[in-house]
DNA sequence: AGTTAATATTGACGGTGTCAATATTAACCT
DNA sequence: AGGTTAATATTGACACCGTCAATATTAACT
């Protein structure tokens, strides 16, 4: 057979992509190495510095591609038309609340600034896309308001990244499931209809 | 009376601690190796094991002395009896706000669950005394509310910790400084005063 | 005193990121 | 075509890391 495997992998930049989500989604970030990621694609333990400058930039490059991710199933949501305001100021929320509970690692590496660089320009754009988004639905919704508008999309984006993070810590372990048959963040996204004066 | 333990570093327990806490401040939780720590406090790489099993221990202890730290701020600041209600149930709010803002990397260290141990029951019993503070003020303060009182409470706390965990990743950068001469957490409680109706 | 238990040291193991030197191969250019 | 260059992969080294086991030291107690 093929005994000799090939010496260029042809497309190792995405196998090593591939090999790092997979090991985030199983073992935390802790086991996405530089090593272990070469291991698990059959390479050698030098060969990713030539698509990824350093782990940082292997972490980083995941980290764009998921909020990627998360803006294409907000994209999705908001391309329904007939939502109502309240939906739609929450179509981000409720994208990073479902993504949050759905991958923990995954999320938790997001805000990782130990090990991912936020001054890249990919992860500035995509995070600055995302937030701008969410002022425009809020300005859209409510175009007059009490609150400064900033102040209202930091508020719930706050609010719900707090959210996701302290419930991976298991600190609101009994307490998260549901308050009157609803999830816990349902009714805390009410709390801020309420604010806004919008359904 | 001269059951004092150690006898080369007569105190090396809290040498480490506090050692530990000064790297954490200088260089972040990844700079708090057992080794540097060991090497700042002037003592083999190995002693530290017969005060802390292993670096989770010491992360752990240190979380939970910090936890502590911000409960007694929290106390003091209740301890003013002409606090309006709202300013009551701000106390432990502002309290992690001030102390996020003040010691990022100390803040950080909390909610690293891959670092220290939340199982353990001095972290368990300390975040749960801050959480039930927490419920008991807006218990008080509005007797009667729309809203799930643990939904108020998570809410609450998880702006608080969002927004603190975002900023420090550079997230706010232009927007963070001010709103009509506030702070921008001062304009986020106040938008959480609308919702409670408290003042 | 002498024994014991606590404490500290030394050395080793396997893991990590990252670099430099080298080997292999693809791509490009007369 | 063939030969040169640039891209890609390997090997090996270095300095860290956490943790363990074996050993040395010393405080405390009998």
């Amino acid at each position: 057979m093929s005994k000799d495997k090939p010496f260029h992998h042809r497309n190792l930049k995405e196998a090593l992509h591939d090999a790092a989500l997979s090991l985030l989604d199983a073992d935390g970030v802790s086991a996405v190495t530089i090593r272990a990621v070469a291991r698990e694609v059959g390479v050698s333990h030098a060969a990713p510095v030539n698509h990824y400058k350093d782990r940082q930039s292997l972490l980083t490059t995941i980290a764009v591609q998921q909020f990627q991710n998360i803006l294409r199933d907000v994209e999705e949501r908001l391309g329904n038309t007939s939502l109502s305001s309240a939906e739609r100021i929450e179509a981000i929320p409720s994208a990073m609340l479902d993504y949050g509970l759905k991958y923990p690692n995954r999320y938790q590496l997001l805000w990782r600034r130990d090990l991912i660089d936020y001054a890249d320009p990919s992860i500035v754009e995509i995070t600055d896309r995302i937030y701008d988004w969410l002022c425009e639905e809020i300005q859209q919704a409510i175009p007059e308001s009490a609150f400064d508008r900033d102040t209202v999309a930091i508020a719930l984006w706050s609010m719900v990244h707090g959210y996701v993070d302290m419930r991976q810590n298991g600190m609101f372990e009994e307490k998260s499931d549901t308050v009157n048959g609803l999830p816990r963040q349902r009714a805390m996204l009410d709390v801020f209809r309420a604010v806004l004066g919008v359904n």
